[in-house]
DNA sequence: GTGAAAGCGCTAACAT
DNA sequence: ATGTTAGCGCTTTCAC
């Protein structure tokens, strides 16, 4: 006969808080019942629903999201990868897909993958890990590798702020090349005929400055080429200054400055009043973003108008959509972008 | 005789990936070997640990960490609570703590509880339901159902940016008072005789408001009331601008303004520059936070600096310690602050 | 509408 | 140094 060995330990329960089943036995009920409760309340009767939720107020009862997770394959997590925090261009946009998904039950973790993408690799892992129900990234995911294990991990991607006709899954965006354009079209409309370009180093930036640089070639006719100052991103009030200083040392009659964020162009105007250049008389100065303080400058910042917070709901929705097995008629959606002008032109 | 039910169908095997099982299988192996080999390596051969390592690469296997933090309680998942992400003031904090903590093999989710405190308490079901390794919160966190659920589910706690003789856990800050009152000596120190005050309505700006009122009233001798004006967090450019405004209106012979954070400074630097009001000749204007741009304002702002990196580090090496189990002999930390001048006062 | 049984993918504890 | 066993706390599937 065999005898039933008798487990040595009581279990290995770690966190000493309640268990679902805690709570089943206070209310007199089966476990999958409390689990309905939270669920899926309108599968049970008043009564019972009743019962469960007096037994969880009374515990104090937080259900375990891992446990839940693994059980059913749905982690109610979403990450967002943004170049870095310290860039408030992306603000707008993770604040409203951050909305939007904890309003649809997600968490949203925030990553960091670094303008370099150096970090990209190593923050695959760790998301990839955690099997979220999705994964949101600004930019454009360029490394083959990554798009390779994102695809196998049968993940949902949305990529955004950017524009590609093959993106991995779902992209929302807008084209840089053209708003380059657009600025360009516009300096040129207000009279600019010497221009010059301070830039971050970043990806998109670039695709930014080719745009606006081929469109002023195309207007003014191929002669010299267009002074440029390149900064380090993140971008910050002191790239703008040390961008426009040697530019208006080395090049006095430039007449306006395209400046690949509004944190550069707040920089240059404060550069330019520093050194007594009139603005826009003088110089022109237009950036990009409309962040929130574009408007409030002195003069107030002609610039770049990009619908963020557009962007994070259309990505959040995508999720949404994806996870509810719905499906998606147009995967790729152009958001566009625009001109807005102020006194700095 | 009881005849052994059958498993009517073969599990349900969610993401289709790879599990550690698989590996194992793989390299010939048990499946505890491969944890093994991905969690203690030095446990193991170099013989068994290259096997493993092999199959692992070739079937591009990544841990699920749900599965992981379930079975060893610990998820490796640290929530860092800020009063909003468009508040750049925390942005140094984060950085350090996200670093810090992600060299040591945890990962970092940001949470906003807004400065009004009341998503705090749903926040906390959503933290405490993934049963994160610690909580890193900016401020202290007042509300009495939080800290009796947060000492509940025995989760490490470091409180930050304030301070508090009655921390939850642990606490790293400095004294928003003190702050406030050095404010008003340098103020009073460069002849600022008739002050005036534009604040965020949020906690910590009203300590240090408080501050610097009843030092500048032990100063000056106690008057008629400081003027004034309140905006609301977060706050930006346009708060600085709206804010001075109404100041200069009602109150013409004011000579100095403390800000209570940078943004506004900045704002009402521009302001005044808009009005032709001369900083520092006619209107001194000092901010707090000495955020990047406080050195390339025109002119240079004069601050407050707080180790916003050291407070982040701090608090993570807290949650580090106490996750490796080590006794934590100063449970608070008071990092203090530094006055910062520039050519703005 | 409610419950019993099985198992998600992993690791702690106990062998060997 | 490696393996065996028994869960972690929940949800799925199927049965009633």
């Amino acid at each position: 006969m065999k005898v039933e060995k008798k487990p040595v330990r009581k279990g290995r329960r770690g966190g000493g808080g309640m268990t679902l089943a805690d709570v089943a036995r206070l209310a007199g009920v089966s476990p999958i019942t409390v689990s309905r409760a939270i669920n899926t309340p309108q599968q049970l009767t008043a009564d019972t629903l009743q019962k469960v939720q007096a037994a969880v107020a009374r515990t104090g009862y937080v259900p375990n999201r891992l446990a839940g997770g693994l059980a059913s394959n749905r982690s109610r997590l979403v990450f967002a990868i943004v170049p870095t925090v310290a860039s408030p261009v992306f603000l707008e946009t993770v604040q409203a897909l951050t909305s939007t998904l904890e309003e649809a039950g997600y968490e949203v973790v925030l990553g960091q993958s670094g303008y370099d993408g150096r970090r990209e690799n190593e923050l695959l892992d760790a998301i990839i890990g955690r099997r979220p129900d999705g994964v949101i990234h600004v930019g454009i995911i360029h490394s083959k590798e990554g798009r390779r294990r994102l695809t196998a991990a049968g993940i949902p991607v949305v990529e955004t702020w950017d524009l590609t006709p093959t993106p991995i899954d779902m992209l929302v965006g807008f084209s840089h090349e053209k708003a380059g354009a657009a600025v360009a079209e516009f300096l040129y409309s207000r009279g600019a005929r010497r221009p010059a370009i301070i830039s971050a180093d970043d990806y998109r930036a670039g695709l930014r400055r080719q745009g606006f640089t081929e469109a002023m070639a195309r207007l003014l006719g191929k002669g010299a080429p267009m002074p440029c100052r390149l900064v380090t991103a993140p971008t910050s009030l002191a790239s703008g200054r040390t961008g426009l200083a040697p530019l208006l040392d080395r090049h006095p009659d430039i007449d306006a400055v395209f400046c690949s964020s509004d944190v550069i162009a707040q920089g240059a105007l404060t550069e330019a009043q520093a050194r007594g250049v009139a603005v826009p008389s003088q110089l022109k100065i237009m950036g990009f973003g409309d962040l929130d303080f574009a408007a409030h400058t002195h003069p107030a910042l002609t610039t770049v108008r990009v619908d963020g917070t557009a962007i994070g709901r259309q990505a959040a929705a995508f999720i949404v959509q994806r996870a509810r097995g719905e499906p998606i008629e147009h995967r790729i959606v152009d958001l566009g972008f625009t001109v807005v002008e102020r006194a700095s032109t």
